[in-house]
RNA sequence: GCCGGGAUGGCGGAAUCGGUAGACGCAGCGGAUUCAAAAUCCGCCGCCGCAAGGUGUGAGGGUUCGAGUCCCUCUCCCGGCACCA
């Protein structure tokens, strides 16, 4: 065995084992427990980054030590490999998505492979294969059949220079990213998935995830935010006609309260009052350039203009004038919302700016009320009671909503109903590079389904998106096709799916790689769910409530037989770099990459700006965010992973915070990784020329406290694997190292046998972090064949044991002393003992004891 | 703005149920080895203090014999907000 420590051969060596014994593929059997860990695939930027590395190691120590604890063992992995960066790469360099996406996929799975990752390769898939993203399009049929896909329009974000939508991450500052342009809202036709239908089931089924963290869980059910309250008609009369403006309310309430209406710009009525008004129609025009997005909605000015159209009140009969709010959205709910300024915040604002009437309807006892300023108590519902609100005045919050929304059903203008704030999920895309929606649009019969058997609709791969328009409106090959009705000429759709439709069935179809007739086999049965899923914490909403959308769909359609598709879920926290960037007045933002620019700080260490290696120039410092190919601050692995090797640079992932945190980048601490793989190896040279013995019954004491240690440090470190807590299990190894170098320096009699032991406790232990090292120490030094098919190490209970223990000592709670007991003395020895040593009488001078907390094992505190 | 999470030495972090705050590392300092350096090894290392001791887990308050941990208020940071993935 070799002396020094060599990366490069030590774990070529043990990769080429792996491959050749074939040692990660998952074979279906009934004999062992099952096992599928997943960590969510990546999108193939280029290289892999930090935030890979974090996750597909958490995923692969569970993995090994999922094989080594006799578990049939399930880690696929592939690409979620349609989407935007894709095109932009096009628009750059003039390469096709399609060769761009299969370069990356090439270079970063062997990346992965240098990783050692215990991955079944042989089921590898990529979302941009046809023969994957065929099941995407044969599932949307279904979905249509079923009437869960549907048409309507949507709202986009339109650069009117390129003539092209934006995706929200395009629209920088109300602006297109490439031509600064003012983005325009422009409603145009999309499919849709209606999971609204689904909201109750994927509300209740959260309950089904025990193995879930509970804020992913909170999450959800705020998104889904499902909300009782009144749906209500205010009746008017237009042109003679006699019309509804119907609103959605949760606070039923305060309907008497109500002093104006709001709609939104695109609201037919505020479409039909800016007819004859300049003014109005010059902000409906204004409110076209506002943002399409929640954030923006919520922290913008609220503006208004009134309509000059006033409704009924339901119950009063009271005239109330219609307003637009730009704060108002179309596309939710009823696209419109009653006004009640003295019982919500955002009304009261606009009330006091418009100067419009604030009527107030709760009183809360003792509580003035005042429409100078907004007070707390004036939203709460459960504080107060109506007044002002004739027959309801007195009741509760309860009471008025059931007596409000009865008086309104008898008028036949409302009910109670249920609302969710989950909308329907829009899969339209007008991009190029995704999966092609299987529709053909005939002149004469209308979207006509492609028929299953012409499916997969095959993206054509050699276009070059230029940012202007979907390239696939000049593909005449792909766009002209004859209707698959009447056979006359007819268009292809070009709008693409949603890459979020991918990745929401990808698990299910890596367990039935092997069937190319169907979207799932028999396979999917045996390992569906995954038992582990491992991902960041900023899927927590949209990629995870699909996935469990899309699985329910399957579900119902017969193709599978669970309802939630992963049983158990590790939200990896982010990996941070700093961000900076330059925003030209026109034009596109451009990103510097960390290495590319000076820091710049004050004297407490805080970063205040950046100036630019290359031109000495100031860039913007954005603070610290996620690492993305987009924002140019993702680091590269492949430098550490070719000067330290792959064990070192799994092991310090783990090694620098728990798994479930944010992790602000840094690579100090590599070194102390490193030097630790080393010592373990030069520990591992030195035990190999000592023979190995059974452990003596009796041990010196020196030796027993240091075996005692390595069982202890074991104990702990399993409780921590069990929480996945794995940068104290690293820590637990070093701890081992430590103990086992002690034990070699002080050389005892029969030290060779508590070294082999621990050793090969450590080599285990270690084994799911750093597979390569341990892998060739194991069999180097004679342990066996493969370490992945050693049985855990279980702690000694015997090892354990100790005749004393200490003891912390308190006086009125602080740390005075230690005080050494026998480990059986009870609690009234351990008082006495406590009270009779040095250090309680010098703090407790003289004075008698009022109390004697004893906590056995732990401390005694004594009151005086 | 709304929803979720976080804040502990110079840095990453540890502390399972409310029970020794700072495990394990990094950086730093001192020493050994070396012609010298790297590597390696040994020791020190929250802050104030010569010491005794005091003080200390983002800020302020509270509960408790005892609070990093529980409760209330606040600040800052991160993630998500439906077309980035």
């Amino acid at each position: 065995m070799q002396e020094k420590y060599d990366h490069q051969t030590l774990e070529q060596a043990a990769q080429q084992y792996w491959e050749s014994t074939k040692a990660f593929r998952a074979v279906a059997s009934k004999d062992k427990p099952k096992y599928y860990c997943l960590s969510m695939f990546p999108y193939p930027s280029g290289k892999l980054h930090m935030g890979h590395v974090r996750n597909y190691t958490i995923g692969d120590v569970l993995t090994r030590y999922h094989k080594m604890r006799g578990y049939n063992v399930l880690q696929p992995m592939g690409w979620d490999a349609f989407g935007l960066p894709a095109e932009n790469a096009a628009i750059q360099n003039s390469v096709p998505p399609a060769k761009w996406t299969y370069d990356n996929i090439a270079y970063m799975k062997q990346q992965l492979q240098s990783l050692g990752f215990a991955i079944d390769w042989e089921r590898e898939l990529a979302t941009c294969q046809p023969s994957y993203y065929h099941w995407n399009q044969w599932l949307f049929l279904r979905m249509l059949e079923k009437g869960i896909a549907y048409k309507k329009t949507q709202v986009v974000n339109w650069d009117p220079v390129d003539q092209t939508v934006l995706a929200n991450e395009q629209v920088i500052d109300g602006r297109g990213w490439r031509t600064g342009a003012l983005v325009e809202k422009r409603e145009i036709p999309g499919y849709y998935l209606n999971i609204v239908q689904y909201a109750d089931q994927l509300l209740d089924d959260l309950d089904k995830l025990p193995g879930w963290p509970e804020r992913v869980k909170l999450m959800q059910a705020n998104w889904i935010g499902k909300s009782h309250g009144v749906r209500f008609a205010f009746p008017y009369t237009l042109d003679g006609k006699e019309e509804k403006l119907w609103v959605y309310t949760t606070r039923a309430d305060t309907i008497m309260g109500v002093t104006f209406v709001a709609v939104a710009a695109e609201h037919p009525l505020a479409l039909h009052a800016a007819k004859n008004n300049p003014e109005l129609t010059a902000f409906i025009d204004e409110c076209k350039h506002t943002s399409v997005m929640e954030a923006d909605m919520a922290t913008m000015e609220k503006k208004g203009l009134p309509t000059g159209i006033f409704v009924s009140h339901p119950l009063t009969g009271e005239q109330v004038e219609v307003w637009v709010g730009n704060y108002v959205l179309m596309g939710y709910g009823e696209g419109a919302v009653m006004a009640v300024p003295a019982h919500d915040e955002r009304d009261f604002g606009f009330a006091l700016k418009y100067k419009l009437p604030i009527k107030q309807v709760i009183a809360v006892a003792g509580q003035n009320f005042s429409t100078a300023a907004w007070a707390e108590w004036y939203g709460d519902k459960q504080a107060g009671v109506c007044v002002n609100s004739g027959k309801y005045d007195g009741l509760g919050y309860e009471a008025a909503v059931d007596a409000i929304a009865a008086d309104l059903a008898a008028k036949g203008l409302g009910e109670k109903t249920t609302q969710y704030r989950l909308r329907d999920w829009g899969v339209s895309r007008q991009r190029y590079w995704g999966c092609p929606i299987p529709i053909i649009h005939c002149e004469s019969c209308g979207s006509v389904p492609v028929p299953d058997e012409q499916l997969p609709v095959k993206l054509p791969e050699d276009c070059v998106p230029d940012g202007s328009g979907n390239p696939l409106h000049k593909r005449l090959d792909f766009l002209n096709v004859p209707c698959p009705q009447c056979g006359k000429p007819a268009k292809r759709e070009t709008d693409t799916m949603d890459t979020f439709v991918d990745s929401s069935w990808y698990y299910a179809r890596y367990a039935s790689k092997f069937s190319d007739g169907a979207m799932v086999d028999e396979e999917t049965a045996y390992w569906m769910p995954v038992d582990q899923y491992i991902g960041g914490i900023e899927h927590a909403i949209l990629h995870l409530l699909y996935s469990r959308f899309w699985s329910k769909v399957m579900r119902d359609l017969g193709l599978v037989n669970y309802d939630e598709p992963f049983a158990n879920l590790l939200t990896q926290g982010m990996v941070l770099n700093h961000i900076f960037s330059r925003h030209p007045e026109k034009g596109a933002i451009q990103y510097f990459a960390p290495d590319e620019v000076e820091l710049l700080k004050d004297e407490s260490g805080r970063v205040t700006g950046a100036k630019s290696l290359a031109d000495g120039q100031p860039v913007d410092y954005k603070g610290i965010g996620t690492m993305s190919k987009s924002k140019r601050n993702g680091v590269d692995p492949q430098a550490l992973i070719e000067q330290y090797g792959a064990d070192t640079a799994r092991f310090f992932m783990m090694f620098a915070s728990p798994p479930e945190q944010t992790l602000e980048w840094a690579d100090s601490g590599v070194e102390g990784a490193h030097r630790f793989i080393k010592r373990t190896w030069s520990l591992g040279h030195a035990l190999s020329t000592l023979p190995r013995s059974d452990v003596a019954a009796k041990l010196p004491d020196g030796l027993a406290s240091i075996r005692r240690e390595i069982h202890l440090t074991l104990k702990q470190a399993s409780y921590d694997l069990s929480k996945h807590q794995f940068n104290t299990v690293a820590s637990a190894g070093m701890k081992m190292l430590n103990a086992l170098e002690k034990a070699q320096k002080e050389a005892a009699a029969g030290w060779e046998a508590v070294a082999h032991e621990g050793f090969s406790i450590l080599l285990r232990l270690l084994s799911p972090i750093a597979p390569h090292i341990t892998h060739v120490l194991w069999r180097d030094l004679g342990y066996g064949d493969d370490i992945l098919a050693a049985p855990w190490p279980d702690p000694l209970e015997a090892a354990l044991v100790q005749d004393e223990v200490e003891l912390v000592l308190q006086v009125n709670g602080k740390h005075r002393g230690n005080l050494k007991v026998p480990a059986s003395a009870d609690k009234a020895a351990i008082e006495a003992a406590a009270l009779a040593s040095e250090a309680a009488q010098k703090f407790m001078e003289g004075q008698p004891p009022k109390k004697v907390v004893v906590v056995p094992g732990r401390l005694v505190n004594i009151v005086v």
